[in-house]
RNA sequence: GGGUCGGUGGCGGAGUGGUCAAUCGCAGCUGACUGUAAAUCAGCCGAUUUCGGUCUACGGGGGUUCGAAUCCCUCCCGGCCCA
């Protein structure tokens, strides 16, 4: 499923095999929580380069409902997405939801009962039903369901919160075996699943948590929760540590991540897989990506590590309301080809669509360029 | 010309004797955003300031009062009605 196919240090690359098509390593894949990627559709998506993307288990099972997606023959099908989609399983609204928010829910080590935050109604994901509807969906890769504590929590509750990852990512591969079964699902044709790895800030937990979820065997790992301290801290420790537990033909990926420097960082500790709703969200609320204009191809990973590579802007600031030069000189996206900063200024002032869809589509092309930069640099490094 | 209602910070618009530098909305300024309850949220938004204050302020002027954006007189300006 996964063929790793070239080195730089930790870094690495390599080819995932979905029944939807290959992907080559590292990829990043934009957010399309409820079936799209807010403000942009196929058309955009494609025309900046994006190609998988993630969609979220929970809150499609809300809306338009699990069903309504089997009529319309598919998640694929329904959004007319055809490169490889992965589902999230609805953990990360374990902890967005009601970790955050108590009254939102309850955890139970039996299953999740989410308060629907449109109509209060009750909702209850087992780990199995988050499998099924993952399956319902007809996606190329699925995660476990997982509970995903703040790392504020204590390192007792963080223990919890890893038994809870364990116990449940071992009923969801049963639950998985039992579908594929039931589905009669080919072996090439199986969508790829995800273990999370749990464990807040602490190396040992981390480290228990990947055991034992190496332990039931998954075709990727993911790195659970922030990656940042309480102090905004970049834990870059138990990021490269974590990375050398998962089996180095298991796909590495870095659920919710990141900023570009982030990427960048997980990247050179030989993570392979991204997504993130930094450069759609970011992008409506008005902060873009800029290339340094100063930065020509350099390495972007290992000693030579270029740390700021880029810079970002929030065109609603005043100063750029008489700016006529372009968004990005080295970008040539639809926006930076077409239009200036005061002009963009002025549709975020109008609080047009427009602005935000623009917007979005240029940080995804800078998160996309940036990926296919990594990509290069590993593999012309032999 | 007569009557009447009104003139509040960039705009709209509360307040109608003290707790008012003045609710609130908009506009403006600045942040935040990391497996999306986010086209959202937070802070600032009279002038100065050693951030505790100090000063000038509710059309202009005058007055009543311990105290006025709030009451009285007068002037200016605007809306409406009548001639």
């Amino acid at each position: 499923m996964f063929k790793l196919t070239a080195k730089k240090n930790t870094a690495r690359s390599g080819q995932v095999k979905t029944k939807n098509g290959v992907l080559s390593t590292p990829f990043f894949m934009p957010d399309a929580t409820r079936g799209f990627v807010k403000s942009l559709d196929c058309d955009d998506l494609s025309g900046v380069g994006v190609s998988p993307v993630v969609v979220n288990t929970y809150h499609l099972y809300l809306q338009p409902g699990t069903e309504l997606v089997k009529k319309a023959g598919g998640i694929h099908e329904f959004m007319n997405w055809h490169a490889p989609l992965l589902s999230d399983s609805g953990g990360y609204q374990v902890f967005s939801l009601i970790h955050k928010n108590p009254e939102m829910g309850k955890i139970t080590d039996e299953a999740v009962i989410f308060k629907s935050p449109l109509d209060g109604s009750k909702h209850i994901i087992s780990p199995e039903k988050s499998i099924q509807i993952q399956f319902d969906l007809g996606v190329d890769m699925m995660v476990v369901l997982d509970d995903v504590p703040p790392n504020t929590y204590t390192k007792e509750k963080i223990k919890d919160a890893v038994e809870r990852t364990v116990l449940w990512a071992g009923r969801c591969k049963v639950e998985y075996e039992k579908q594929l079964k039931m589905r009669k699902i080919a072996a090439s044709k199986r969508p790829l699943i995800f273990g999370v790895i749990q464990g807040g800030g602490y190396a040992d937990l981390r480290k228990y948590c990947a055991e034992k979820l190496v332990e039931i065997g998954f075709d990727g790992y993911g790195f659970g929760a922030r990656h940042i301290d309480a102090d905004g801290n970049f834990m870059e420790d138990v990021v490269r540590e974590t990375a050398k537990l998962i089996p180095e033909n298991a796909l590495r990926f870095a659920l919710g991540v990141g900023t570009p420097a982030d990427i960048v960082k997980f990247v050179e500790c030989g993570w392979d897989m991204f997504d993130c709703v930094i450069p759609t969200r970011e992008g409506r609320h008005g902060r873009l990506f800029l290339r340094k204009s100063t930065s020509p191809p350099t390495p972007l990973l290992g000693k030579e590590r270029v740390v700021d590579f880029y810079e970002t802007m929030n065109i609603n600031n005043g100063k750029f309301r008489e700016d006529f030069s372009p968004i990005d000189v080295a970008c040539d996206c639809q926006l930076c080809k077409n239009y200036s900063r005061s002009y963009l200024h002025h549709l975020f002032a109008m609080k047009d669509p427009i602005a935000m869809r623009l917007a979005a589509m240029h940080n995804l092309k800078f998160y996309m360029d940036l990926m296919e930069k990594l990509r290069e640099e590993i593999i012309n490094c032999k």
